[in-house]
DNA sequence: CTGGCGATTTAGACAAAGTCCAGGCAGCGG
DNA sequence: CCGCTGCCTGGACTTTGTCTAAATCGCCAG
């Protein structure tokens, strides 16, 4: 028997509202993206948002999922996370903030800002402009206790 | 006309010296490996290493390429460095320290230690410990003056 | 020496993530 | 209703990295 799990949805009125906010034509697709995605904080690889897309019963090509959300970080609704040569993440917090990544589960987690004290910044190389800073806490599991 | 360029190489001694100071066992690929890349600072690609490598006449295969850059990583001698989803970057430069990375060019760059503060760090997720802080800078190329 | 043995290396098949393309579709303005 | 522009799509393709099975290496006991 086939499991039924609720996707709780934005609805399609606050979803057309953000996009619009952003500059960003509702397509029917973008609009299906958008109404998984934005629902909550979440970090979520393409093929994760692929799966979950395709999940709501309406369907979505790969390739669009993957122009989306370039789109989405490039006009800012998404930021994109690199921790790890092999997938990217989209972190629906598009708010500057840090991470910490368990490279033993995977496992992508906000650091509350406020306990993550900004400091000052080096002076960029010459010609460049400082775009973002990104700050990544690699964890690994504790090591059980020993007896 | 082939055109024949120096490629610096850390001599045979301190190469097999540095395995050994970090208990890898000096193979001939690891040694054709660790003389190429341990010359100087440097941020290389699993790729670009491999060209490298062969390029100085010697050659090492490609899984060997990837099994060295891994074990070198794992023993200490190498970084590894994510701020590209595409690949990975190996850092001869193994001491604490951060980068820029200029997403027009694709460079990556450290900065100084000194000029970025050693920050205090949050509270990491329970059952977790924190293994490598992380901190990339993104750059762009600043736009032209206006005139 | 010589054979054996675990560790290492290798070519090439394979996999995963992402990009590209040519054709079809949607939706708006006229 | 027509035509234009941008958007979407399946599927081929590329790139980076991993895996496998067989060959080779370095070393040592006999
Ligand atoms: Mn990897
Ligand atoms: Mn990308
Ligand atoms: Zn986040
Ligand atoms: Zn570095």
């Amino acid at each position: 028997m086939s499991e039924v799990v609720a996707i709780p949805v934005l609805s399609e009125e606050q979803a057309t509202a953000r996009l619009r906010e952003h500059g960003i034509l509702p397509t029917q697709q973008r609009l299906q993206i958008a109404q998984v995605l934005l629902t909550r904080d979440q970090h979520l690889s393409a093929e994760q948002v692929l799966e979950l897309v395709n999940a709501t019963g309406k369907s979505v090509s790969k390739a669009t999922v993957y122009n989306t959300l370039g789109l989405f970080a490039e006009k800012g609704i998404l930021r994109e996370v690199n921790v790890d040569p092999i997938r990217a993440f989209y972190d629906t917090n598009s708010s500057a903030h840090h991470h910490f990544y368990n490279v033993d589960t995977g496992e992508l987690s906000d650091i509350d800002s406020g306990q993550m004290p900004v400091e000052q910044l080096p002076v960029a190389p010459a010609g460049t402009v400082v775009d973002e800073v990104d700050v990544i806490i690699r964890v690994r599991n504790a090591d059980p206790v020993k007896p």
